[in-house]
DNA sequence: GTTTGTGCAAATGCTTTGCAATTTG
DNA sequence: CAAATTGCAAAGCATTTGCACAAAC
């Protein structure tokens, strides 16, 4: 990947939650931790399976949909899903947490941050006396016309 | 339903919709406008059809999809989808927008509206330079215990 | 050697589609 | 009566599950 050295860490907390877990550490489970972590984006399981597919590793979807989990539990992954479409998912280890923009014509999703989400957040775990563990924020729109 | 009265607009709203696009008002549309209308909160495709079976009107699901499609472009049914399951509606009109915090442990949906959300989005539209049509906040979290 | 994890294929669950029969305008 | 809409059943997708085989520990 772009940044091997910075892998190297990712693949140490993943290695270290397996463990912590009592859980196997297969070269396929390190792979799709890969190929995730290598993807420009946000993958959805279909460009993921094909990609690997691709490049001749012996996985399944099945596969694919049970070590997500994983990487979903131990946070080294977000999930997404925008619409009704099937979901997608992106590295979330140095990468900091942010919201999404789905233009609706042409499908193409933006991101961005805005601290004010932050403080919502801390009024409606004061009001409903809770703990949130996370947020989705989605605008969709579409582009202004250059006029 | 409830306030029959108010219920008269709503239908004329779609009498209005349906006419301006040239479509057939046949009483399934107006069966099922109004069934989501009486329904509580959020309901999904398949306790609606349920329902409306058990009411004896003769409806399939595929005209349920396809009236929700209407109902959902003249705006008098927003739709949500929480988590990976089934979509769920519910009525629009004469009801304030407000997000939602989905509680992982029980399932349970709260709503609440907060005006922050307005100023977030004013700002991207700023950012980006496009028309936000409409947007979807979720917090996902858990009751705290009381101790 | 046990037990967990894997691939495969079949099953599931929600939603959409094709089509003949029906109903609206 | 022509065209749109319906119900039904079948098809489509994304995701999950069951199970025999393979691989970690």
């Amino acid at each position: 990947m772009a940044c091997e050295s910075s892998f190297i860490i990712i693949k140490g907390v993943f290695k270290a939650f397996l463990e912590e877990r009592r859980l196997r550490k297969t070269p396929e489970r390190y792979s799709i931790l890969e190929e995730v972590y290598n993807a420009k984006g946000h993958i959805d399981m279909d460009t993921l399976y094909l990609l690997m597919k691709n490049k001749n590793y012996r996985v399944s979807r099945a596969t694919l949909y049970n070590t997500m989990e994983l990487l979903l539990e131990c946070r080294l992954v977000r999930k997404h899903q925008f619409g009704n479409k099937s979901s997608y998912y992106e590295k979330a280890f140095f990468k900091s947490e942010h919201d999404h923009v789905i233009l609706t014509d042409t499908g193409e999703i933006l991101e961005f941050s805005d601290p004010r989400i932050e403080s919502i957040k801390e009024t409606i775990e004061e009001v409903f006396n809770i703990k949130i563990d996370k947020h989705s924020l989605h605008f969709y729109g579409e582009r202004k016309q250059e006029s």
